[in-house]
DNA sequence: CGCGGCCTTGATCGCACTCAATTCTAGTGG
DNA sequence: CCACTAGAATTGAGTGCGATCAAGGCCGCG
């Protein structure tokens, strides 16, 4: 079930110039008299949890900025276990596959309830045009999408469970405090770790036994860390 | 022990213009008079077989088109054991990352003979000033680059030992003539598929058992494809 | 011939998967 | 407020697959 709420724009121009995270995306190097140019309106998409924001082989004309929430990027194994390639927090791009072939790559989902902003291929077209220094911006998230994709595949993907489910939480660390985490369900920690959610319950139990962890909550998501030196040295 | 054999050319012009794979590279899309404006040199470079062309962390002036050969990419993990990230085949591009960070993100080792055309960063901000559709090839390599990596980690990097090698044996067909194939050594298909040369051994010998593979040397390494079904419904 | 590198094969062990039962929580509705 | 439910996390017991340790074979090469 697909649920996006499309919300217009009353002037693309006041709208991402006073954006607040307009550092971290795309527009970052762009004035003001880019933006009087554009044609076709930056739409602010909804998207619930759970729910989709594209799915793998979809007809893609837009690529999105997360503005608010976690998106996970999917891809179903022909035996039907999902693989999370993926995990984009706020400022990252999704769906840039989409500027080379017009499609998606993988499933979207959302994580968290989450909020995006949607950029037309052709806006990144005309923006283009007229200033060259959008190609280095793109340039650089094509760069951090691949180096994500190698990071996981030779740390999160790499040695024995017990290894894996400690770097897995040491890179959810909040970023703002790093003294704690927010973990994902069990299942989808599997689905990043190649794990069997038994697996990641059993070693995520054990960092607590031994004193690393600390539950915050009674739902297994919210954790203190108390021992990073333990976590990192394995 | 690096060992790298720079040729000057006598002319970037002729050299590239009459490049036998050029179709395949980054400057398919230039013409003649692009090329004249060029200031600094491209250069062939060759290595040989287990050389590095750079490694991890070294400083990155220049992007490589691989012309000849096979190289692949890899990370060392602190614990000592390698994960080959990547293999990049003929016209495939080595260390696009360093036109973002200025250094190579991973070591790239000949696994044959290779030859390579080195372009230099300014050659590539050069020409990338006067035509912009070179900004497009860049995409499609950053595209293809990222698709592979996504690719190994949700299938090579997924299920049983016996699916992993099954998997990984029909990417490593031979693209001319689809009913042979070249393997790598043991511990470097153990290395992407996260198995130890072992197992490896094992299933590939199983294989020829079974009648779907059957060798063609005696180093076993190419061996001919009897019965393509059974490693694809793996 | 001897040597070194790589591949193969065998035997054993342990970790992570599997199957299964239980607990816990949030949410719902009487 | 409590009963009930669905979903998720936890925990236990048993098994099997792939890692590990070890030995031997094959090939190219000096």
């Amino acid at each position: 079930m697909i649920q996006i709420q499309p919300l217009t724009n009353a002037g693309n121009l006041a709208h991402c110039q006073s954006c607040g995270i307009r550092h971290l995306v795309l527009f970052a190097n762009l004035v003001e008299k880019d933006f009087q140019a554009l044609h076709t309106p930056i739409d602010e998409v909804q998207v619930g949890q759970g729910e989709q924001l594209f799915r793998d082989g979809d007809n893609g004309q837009a690529i999105y900025t997360l503005r608010q929430g976690m998106i996970k990027l999917v891809k179903r194994n022909p035996d039907g276990r999902d693989r999370i390639l993926r995990l984009l927090r706020i400022g990252d791009v999704v769906g840039l596959e989409s500027m080379v072939t017009q499609h998606y790559g993988s499933d979207a989902v959302a994580l968290q309830p989450s909020t995006l902003c949607r950029i037309p291929l052709s806006v990144i077209q005309e923006l283009a045009l007229q200033n060259p220094k959008l190609h280095v911006t793109l340039m650089e998230r094509w760069y951090q999408a691949l180096k994500e994709a190698d990071d996981w595949l030779a740390e999160l993907n790499f040695g024995s469970a017990r290894k894996r489910v400690a770097r897995l939480i040491l890179r959810l660390r909040d970023r703002l405090d790093p003294t704690r985490v927010t973990l994902l369900s069990r299942e989808d920690m599997g689905s990043i770790s190649d794990l069997t959610f038994e697996t990641v319950s059993r070693e995520v139990n054990r960092f607590v036994r031994e004193g690393a962890l600390a539950p915050s909550d009674k739902m297994g998501r919210h954790y203190s860390i108390k021992n990073e030196a333990l976590l990192q040295e394995i």
